[in-house]
DNA sequence: CCGCGTGATGGGCAAATGCTCACTCAAAGC
DNA sequence: GCTTTGAGTGAGCATTTGCCCATCACGCGG
């Protein structure tokens, strides 16, 4: 009865994606019955649910407990004495591992912004974060500040390709504060002109005081997350490695007792390193190659909260 | 690698179906690969999913603002004051409606549970707010309480099948006050019985109170609920409509403009009306059936939010 | 101890889905 | 004004999924 907005003109290009998609897993409808209903093709109906997918506007979610996973939470929590643990199911691969816990942390970054008390969110970089992103929902939450830990502006000059804040703000609609400078300073001249920068004094200051900090976790194997992204070279990474390092939060480098190492490296983060304080600093992160790094992470207690997938938990918590 | 836990003896029921319903939707594996990895046939991975997804572990939502339902809420929310208006996609049927509406309603609630300063919510029933439910995911929210609106009692003597707060109490863990007596009562006598109840004024009282409430709304058509559950009779009905009625929250019949009628069903009613005071009622209804109802519901402000579909907000604001 | 019923299992097949390919149409470029 | 290019379309076909049925195992009552 009346309604009869969309014929097949109008209707803008993935609006009609998502009616299809959710014709589709919600309405319960076949391809051909959405076809009929809009008036369009089966093979077209095919495509607009695959693109509705592919670009990630439909969500699943497997709302069980599966016990497994709760008993490492509860190990995770009790042994390092952790505010927040969630452990999504097995993964084996590290690729698995990034896809298992980017809906776990993504409902953990909803929760956040649900909260109607305004809250400072402190957010690093990299691409466990990133993944996170993709799998959050649309929410509105203006209430809330976002302010980055880390530079966005990578060696070679390009944004960094695994910043979040902006992306998360294009779903909240929080204000932020990204630190529109390098990840990195090239020397103590180049830094303090950096850490001098006014906007880059104010964003370091309201990072310190966040209510809650969300970061990634970055290995010093030989695919260190710095040393890829070409933040540091081979020769830099073998020293850090000399001096002990095991891993880094927002590019600042600590040993396996998660100490900060005294090191050249370190020294010229722009950035802040994640606070120490009563605030919680939860850490997602999974994969094998991460396991080294989030022990140290822990024993140092850097973070009081860890969202990583069933493997990872297992094997932190049955050798350390 | 390693962790060989489940090799098929263990694990629990559908603590493998949710196991495997993740490594369909989540992890993207085809169902012989599900198999393989938890080393059971093909068929029954496939029955391992289709009972997951039978059992509602699986939730599935479009995170897309279509743009015309959201131009429908803007609508809904301008002609009515509303402060919360959530408009799902298309739906036809009365059955379909309730599918459709369900996930938002869901997200909704979600949302109010998921506010870190305890609310108390107060609930009504009927088959809306429990598809509602079905919909909701598992979240811990202890610091909430909720309380019934209405008596959970059927007339005979059973107890009301869309009862929704324990339910709700089972998905939330929070503390909750349902109104143990019947809905109605059949004499003067009883009402008064009932009202002088200790736990029945606490509950009234408590749900007065209510922070923010949410209802289904009841038509007074052929199939009205009120009828249908065997509350009142073909004649009561008959004689309600005679005397203007146009719907029902919480079983209190009100006309066209929104008054709640002078008649003897309202009198018997155990239930409080929902608050008229400054914090929100939420009404979560679609489908043609219940168009008079609402217009009704929101002409006389008894509402302050609506949940519902895109035809049934179309039609709303066309005609009234 | 044996037969019978109930419920789970895997084989096989039909339905549904997704992919590739050849084609069209329209906008941009020559 | 014609050609090129690329995105979108429908047909046909391979793959995947869902369903039905015969079979099997287990437990219970005779």
């Amino acid at each position: 009865m009346a309604l009869r907005t969309l014929d097949s003109d109008d209707a803008s290009p993935d609006d009609l994606a998502a009616r299809a998609a959710w014709l589709y897993y919600v309405g319960g409808l076949r391809q051909d019955q959405i076809a009929d209903e809009l008036g369009i093709s089966r093979q077209r109906a095919q495509r607009l649910v695959a693109r509705a997918v592919a670009e990630g506007l439909v969500k699943v979610r497997i709302d069980h407990p599966i016990a497994e996973c709760l008993e490492l939470e509860r190990g995770l929590r009790q042994r390092f004495g952790l505010v927040r643990a969630r452990v999504a199911p097995r993964a084996d691969s590290g690729q698995d591992a990034l896809r298992a816990i980017a809906p776990f942390a993504a409902a953990e970054m909803e929760r956040i912004f649900a909260q109607e008390t305004p809250q400072l969110i402190a957010l690093g970089t990299g691409r466990t974060l990133r993944a996170m992103i993709d799998q959050m929902q649309t929410i509105s939450a203006g209430q809330h500040r976002m302010v980055s830990l880390i530079g966005n502006v990578a060696p070679d000059g390009s944004a960094s390709f695994y910043e979040v804040i902006m992306r998360i703000a294009d779903k909240t609609g929080a204000p932020h504060y990204p630190m529109s400078v390098p990840v990195m300073a090239r020397d103590a001249e180049e830094f303090a002109t950096y850490r001098n920068l006014p906007h880059v004094v104010s964003s370091r200051a309201l990072a310190k005081e966040a209510d809650v900090t969300v970061v990634g976790i970055g290995q010093m194997a030989d695919d260190a997350p710095l040393l890829v992204d070409g933040f540091i070279t081979a020769e830099e990474l073998a020293s850090l490695r000399a001096a002990g390092a095991a891993g880094e939060l927002g590019g600042h480098v600590f040993d396996a007792e998660g100490r900060y190492l005294d090191h050249p490296v370190n020294e010229f983060m722009v950035g802040v390193r994640v606070p120490q304080n009563q605030n919680p600093v939860i850490c997602v992160a999974g994969g094998v190659s991460k396991i080294k790094a989030l022990r140290a992470a822990l024993k140092g207690r850097l973070i009081q909260g860890l969202i990583t997938d069933e493997l990872t938990a297992a094997e932190i918590l049955s050798t350390s």
